[in-house]
DNA sequence: TCGTTAATTCGGCAATTTACGAAATATTGG
DNA sequence: CCAATATTTCGTAAATTGCCGAATTAACGA
């Protein structure tokens, strides 16, 4: 994870409809959802769904797998935990007493 | 935490200089920096990191305080974990098994 | 092969964002 | 009060982003 990464990780979720998309896979979990179903589910026409997809894909925020003619999308969670990991590191200029709380979160990832 | 509130976060975050400033004052600590010191550090000019500062405040990620003339600005840490909170509740429609490692660290927040 | 379904690419316009100089506001010391 | 320092607000031009219809590519099934 380096800034350009983290940059386009963060433009991709701040947008309204991106992040519809990513939360909806989130909950659907690892098989995630075909194009269409996200489109049906959250009224998105076809070609604007398919760009939102393709900008939270590049940013390695969802993978695709393609079964048959239909394309299954499903949210990349450990990406989520990478970013905070990049924003966060080297806190406190090492003084781990200040935030030792959120230090520790970090640790287990 | 609502989507409002996590669009205007990740946009904040989301533009080089800002992500900049963000990680330097999570380097910083709990202190942070006054603008002047950000501004030299960064070698951003003051009414363009006046914007910069407005947007990453007004999204909750930075604490400002005055002290005499000078204004610290620190990191709000805290924010980022509930960014990731929100962005990852109800994941895997409540089949743990498919997430817990990430849903531990939730927990602990 | 042809028709159908699934998804992506393309083109263009409207709206938003960014940077920075100039001016304004706020605070302090003399 | 005045001059100096610290920071913010304002105005504008350049670049980026988001949306959707039409056309295109891809994969199947009869």
């Amino acid at each position: 994870m380096d800034q350009n990464a983290a940059i386009e990780a963060f433009s991709a979720f701040a947008q309204p409809t991106r992040m519809a998309i990513y939360r909806l896979l989130v909950r659907k979990g690892p098989d995630g959802l075909i194009v269409g179903q996200i489109s049906e589910t959250l009224e998105i026409v076809p070609s604007t769904l398919s760009g939102h997809l393709s900008v939270l894909k590049r940013a390695g925020l969802l993978t695709a797998t393609r079964n048959q003619r239909e394309i299954h999308y499903s949210a990349n969670m450990q990406a989520m935990l990478d970013l905070v990991e990049f924003m966060l590191s080297d806190c406190c200029g090492g003084r781990v007493e200040n935030c030792s709380e959120i230090l520790s979160l970090l640790e287990r990832t």
